[in-house]
DNA sequence: CCGGCGGTGACAACCGTTTGCCATGTGTTG
DNA sequence: CAACACATGGCAAACGGTTGTCACCGCCGG
């Protein structure tokens, strides 16, 4: 049973065991069609009983592979990126990658120095909506695979949910309910979801023959949702769309305090269906974005890409759509 | 600029570069004050201009030591485990480790297999509230540095959150309120903290001459609130104190839906105050825990005992203080 | 003027695996 | 039966650092 804790097993220790050489241990374990049945059988079983792990570093030295990938959020404290984090770690232990989680701090020279500094321990990131000006980017994707979520970049695989057609849903539904002042909550201004949605609303009120307003930018966080509720109310508008639910939900704290009634006075409508959108008072409508599958897709297309080394196809993009949830947050006008 | 792609520069040719040995390189490099400071700087020039970037795989094969550690979570999907991954996620990054994130999926083989599997390429690491036996926890402590978050065996460095302090103050509260049948909704019987919980609920209860009860138990998740619900309202009684506060929210929705009056008909308070507890309908009363600064503090005692090889403090144990943070589904009794 | 000492840098031996290349032995084919 | 292809396993050279040991240097005090 007690294997002594001294010096951990090696290769070495199993060649010498089962009288090969450790360039067979090593074939036996990590390339089995390599090597013989027979001995095949003979070296697992051994290193099985001497309770032989492993040892990444030695392998990553070796290989240049590292089976890691990281995770960069620009701030893991948002819940937007919990749905990310989910995705991401159930798929890439699924492949058999560790998951590493960095976090830039809303900074993009953070970002560009601590995945130029960590690259070399990795087989690849994914960037969670990437403050990264274009070009950067593109260099980074020269130096790391990569596949960014909600940024597409020509050249650099990615997946975008597609909340700009969403938005127009939700465009529809205040319309419908006889809303003709509608503004827009804007989040931080290099925030390319942002623009993306900001774009889109003022598609959609146009096509209804209605201008588009906005206010903000407002920086990130929940804490927003107060100045945010104030500037809607200042508007003048009936309803709103925010830039991301976590506006919302601050919205919908802000507002109660002010005694203004959800949805009567002001209906307001979020984005992402983060944890929370459901059970708030009251309860959110919002653009339900598949946050996980996002997460789970770009670990597909990343390690796609890391395995073979055929010539993948170029500009692998992939987009998911949402969905218009509606809850109690919107209503008909009532003026 | 452009120092072409090719090979990645290694310390042998910045030893080329400079005249010296590469042991002279790695020193000036990782132990500055082993060398002297002319040589010292002018190989420091020469790596910063040569875009020079250290390889952790080889740093890590000949030192031993890695510069990650792992959060082990048991499901990442908990909000709870949130506050651990920001607060952890920070504390490390100001400290130079990397950060790994491993999801157990509740399972203990999982846990002891991962860990094992992993030892090698990490530094250490830190479980979120563990599911194992506390002699496979010390096993395993045998083999990797290790710091629990609720969780306190013996030989293992811990940091607790003192929420049966806080289910005191919570008992109070509704004894106060005029409460006289409080309910414990029981979470995971393998849960350290569960056990705590009841406990401390029981204790306080009988210091009032009142018997406890509780029902449950019920799984992790949101989802369990439904039936938690049902089952408080069976019980006959007036308040009732969740496990955390997941299921406190998911009683919540489920109360509603079945027209109770929270907190006229039926008080409840959470524990942990997770994201979402203060815009909850109504909003939780619950107990505040200082999840993050739990994160950080595990973070704290695992670094400071490994940088030393000083013999360090045998049982480190702190425990962090919760309070009771009263919001609006606690009430008077108004049968 | 000499011996010793502290500070500095070089040498070389690892750390544990992977992998290109080659030697051997076996089975297949003409 | 000879020649050849192929499957199998061994050798040894990386991979990019860290670190123990030692030689050398100039400096100091005696």
């Amino acid at each position: 049973m007690e294997s002594g804790r001294r010096r951990p097993v090696t290769i070495a220790d199993i060649a010498a065991a089962t009288g090969v050489a450790v360039s067979t241990v090593s074939r036996a374990l990590s390339r089995p069609s390599r090597v013989s049945p027979a001995t095949r059988e003979r070296i697992q079983a051994a290193a099985r009983s001497m309770d032989y792990v492993p040892h990444p570093p030695a392998r990553a030295l070796a290989s240049g592979r590292t089976r890691t990938v990281a995770l960069v959020v620009s701030d893991v404290t948002n819940p937007f990126y919990f749905g990310m984090i989910r995705g991401t770690q159930q798929q890439l232990k699924a492949a058999g990658y560790a998951h590493l989680l960095i976090d830039t701090e809303d900074s993009a020279e953070h970002e560009i120095e601590m995945l130029h500094t960590m690259r070399r321990s990795l087989d690849g990131a994914i960037l969670g909506a990437s403050r990264l000006p274009a070009r950067a980017l593109v260099a980074l994707a020269g130096e790391i695979p990569l596949v960014t979520v909600n940024r597409n970049v020509r050249g650099v695989p990615s997946v975008v949910i597609d909340t700009p057609a969403g938005i127009a849903q939700a465009v529809e539904h205040l319309v419908s309910l006889g809303h003709r002042d509608i503004v827009y909550v804007s989040g931080p201004t290099q925030s390319w979801s942002n623009q993306a949605r900001w774009q889109a609303m003022r598609g959609a009120l146009e096509r209804h023959g209605l201008g588009a307003q906005r206010v903000g930018p407002f920086p990130s966080g929940r804490g927003s949702g107060t100045a945010a509720a104030d500037a809607v109310l200042n508007s003048g508008a009936t309803a709103c769309v925010a830039f991301n639910d976590l506006f919302a939900l601050g919205m919908l704290t802000r507002l109660r305090e002010r005694g203004v009634r959800v949805p009567a006075d002001l209906s307001v409508v979020g984005c992402d269906d983060i944890f929370g959108a459901d059970f708030s008072n009251p309860p959110l409508t919002t653009l339900t974005a598949p946050i996980e599958q996002a997460g789970r897709m770009a670990v597909s297309l990343l390690v796609a890409g890391l395995d073979h080394r055929a010539p993948q196809p170029q500009r692998r993009t992939v987009v998911l759509p949402t969905y218009l949830t509606v809850r109690e947050s919107t209503g008909p006008l009532t003026d």
